[in-house]
DNA sequence: CATGGATCGTAGGATATCCAACAATTCGGA
DNA sequence: TCCGAATTGTTGGATATCCTACGATCCATG
């Protein structure tokens, strides 16, 4: 049987119209606040982990944005900033990313007079990553706006509620990835 | 100065080495129980968001690959399921997708026989979307799967947390949403 | 000290995703 | 009624990511 497809909440966001065209696009609500049922999904764990993680990346990538570096980038820079003198490969495991999804990273990185990569002594086959002072700086920049967007991630969370949070999500990543391999 | 470098636990996973050499390759611990450092990603939500997202995601995938079908095709055919008729604009806000991220994946689901594309009557330039038979053979599939895989993760979070858990993801889809627009 | 298996970083191919641009269509005002 | 603005789905270009394959290198075992 056809819709009546009259009044149908169904059909197409239909926004208030009313918009001071900036910017690329409004984007409609997520998660169905538009009229639109979610089923099953609206009491589902992962359907809710990525909205959420999505939301957040973008959030965070509109603060690290204004000083030219991507969300990727932060991740990158702490861990070689936290161990100087580690692998690509080393690193890629650390932040939960390919080595070779890192290489082009990395060479942008190099290219920017960010990050340096000497030949490892012991191993010739490695490179020995570590931060330059100019990575130190921007490492730094990156550094103010996580703390920002976590604060406002902990904000939405709850003060009261983050240590468990965190934990949960721990939980999610350790047992997890012990069944992803 | 120069890494010692030796036994130093910053270099490269160097796993036990003894491996049954099946599948791809043994992934590394993520969140940096490698004895890599995380440093400020240790505390840190957004990370955290992002590593058990993805651990989730690649989880669900392994279960919903043995019918042929992705994580991003659940959703879809539930939203469907549970819209009839809807467009694929409205499919996509729903769901959380570009449209055009949409107009691959519903034309291989069209092609496979899940799902129709009728042309809406009121409006001939949008799509009225309907799950066929077989679409809602294929859902009610997944939808095992999901139930599966969702129970997996609420032994992870807890049983007593969870809807604390879900709680708090809404509130940083709602949270972040409206800020990312 | 040889040699085969493991590991390092890179290259290439496949996918998924976004945004911008487009033709067709709809809709709201003059 | 007519026209400009908005919307629909598609296309094309740009990224980000994964996996596989590869040459170079390392290392454990003979």
């Amino acid at each position: 049987m056809a819709q009546p497809s009259r009044a149908n909440p169904l059909r197409a966001p239909s926004q208030p119209k009313a918009r001071s065209g900036r910017g690329p696009a409004l984007r409609a609500p997520l998660g169905g606040q538009n009229g639109v049922r979610l089923g099953l999904l609206n009491d589902t764990l992962g359907f809710h982990l990525r909205l959420a993680q999505e939301a957040s990346f973008v959030a965070f990538a509109r603060r690290s944005g204004t000083c030219g570096l991507k969300p990727g980038h932060f991740a990158t820079l702490v861990v070689i900033h936290e161990n100087p003198g580690l692998s690509q490969t080393a690193l890629g495991a650390a932040v939960g990313r390919d080595k070779s999804t890192l290489t082009p990273r990395l060479t942008e990185l190099e290219q920017r007079g960010l990050i340096r990569r000497d030949r490892a002594a012991t191993d010739r086959r490695s490179y020995a990553l570590t931060l330059t002072p100019a990575g130190e700086e921007a490492l730094a920049a990156l550094t103010a706006h996580a703390a920002a967007h976590d604060e406002a991630l902990d904000r939405l969370v709850g003060a009261e509620n983050r240590a468990a949070f965190l934990d949960a999500l721990r939980r999610l990543i350790a047992g997890l990835d012990s069944d992803n391999r």
